[in-house]
DNA sequence: TTAATTTCTTGATTTGCATCAAGGCGCGGC
DNA sequence: GCCGCGCCTTGATGCAAATCAAGAAATTAA
């Protein structure tokens, strides 16, 4: 499960998922936890095995502004914290109980350094996670705010069903109320 | 200036950078020119050596986005679809007469296939994208339409003070009214 | 140079969504 | 099982920026 996130973007062979495999731990966390913090240097990067993930960051007014979400077998984490070791400007945050796998910043290097394939990995992975940022700018910039629920219903998987309608209100770029008048006109 | 382009990322050991260096050609275009246009894969990726360029994209009723700038010595064109050899949803334009490096599909190919540094090269690279996107995204999101052209303004290299102000103000994500009234204030 | 376009400015009006406000519902804790 | 505190809903009002509308300035073409 956790070589299935991976080969989702390399084949790998037997013996760098090997010792690959190794370097992962296996975390929990209860729901609504910040694993980590604004300020903080995110120590790994995740592969969620079960639960859902929420970043976010606070405006100089203390209000929260959803960056994405994260649910099961795919990565997760404050990349850009870990990646460059560095504090983080983002929440990542529990929205259900959760188990993940867990690879510390030493051991993400060594996989980089020695082995093509998670360079390679590296690259498609940044790279997904880029089209589809482009993809939300454009959304979010021609799209109205009720155009833009619709799409996220759409695209909703079932897990997130489940998650609190002001996360997904500031996902979308709009109050809980206006969101909730847009739901009602449904 | 194409190999310095390259070791803002990474150090280029001499023989690979050879190998490189021969696969790129040198391109010229006039000002206002699509290099690439929506529907069309874009054939290079591109290294520019004089100009300036933008990125758009059309909205359903004709309205021009723009999503970005680009000028010397920074890496520039449609990635995305040249990356995934897919007909592109923007349009590459110039602004100005411009000469680029320009590098193809099947040569770039070869370049992440042999050398582990040039993959690395294309995640960081990928990477540095990502992040950027990401710190305008929050921009965008929480400040005012002043506040993102003074903050354009103080990040501006001397290159972008001949850009017609409408793709700034399309950058921007607002009007050249509402930018015209933003710079009468100053 | 002058004419033709395009870009920029300035003013009046509109509008989508935010903000402010208050009541009801649901869920977790004791 | 009931209490209390977030969360969601619904209504009234406000506002930043869009739209609509001309004219002025700048760029391009002839």
């Amino acid at each position: 499960m956790l070589r299935q996130a991976f080969e989702k973007f390399v084949k790998l062979g037997d013996e760098e998922w090997e010792d690959a495999q190794s370097r992962f731990i296996t975390l929990s966390f209860p729901k609504d936890t910040n694993i980590v913090s604004e300020g903080e240097i995110d120590p790994y990067f995740y592969v969620v095995k079960k639960g859902v993930h929420r970043l976010y960051y606070l405006t100089p007014n203390g209000e929260e502004i959803t960056l994405g979400f994260s649910f099961d077998n795919h990565f997760s984490g404050a990349y850009q914290s870990f990646i460059t070791q560095t504090p983080s400007t983002v929440y990542f945050h529990t929205i259900t109980d959760t188990e993940v796998f867990a690879i510390g910043y030493s051991d993400m290097v060594h996989l980089l350094d020695t082995y093509k394939t998670f360079e390679r990995w590296g690259r498609l992975f940044m790279q997904q996670i880029l089209f589809g940022r482009l993809q939300r700018d454009v959304e979010l910039i021609t799209l109205s705010a009720e155009e833009r629920y619709n799409l996220f219903v759409n695209r909703m998987p079932p897990e997130l069903q489940t998650i609190p309608q002001k996360y997904i209100a500031s996902y979308l770029d709009m109050t809980p109320e206006t969101l909730s008048r847009v739901r009602a006109k449904r």
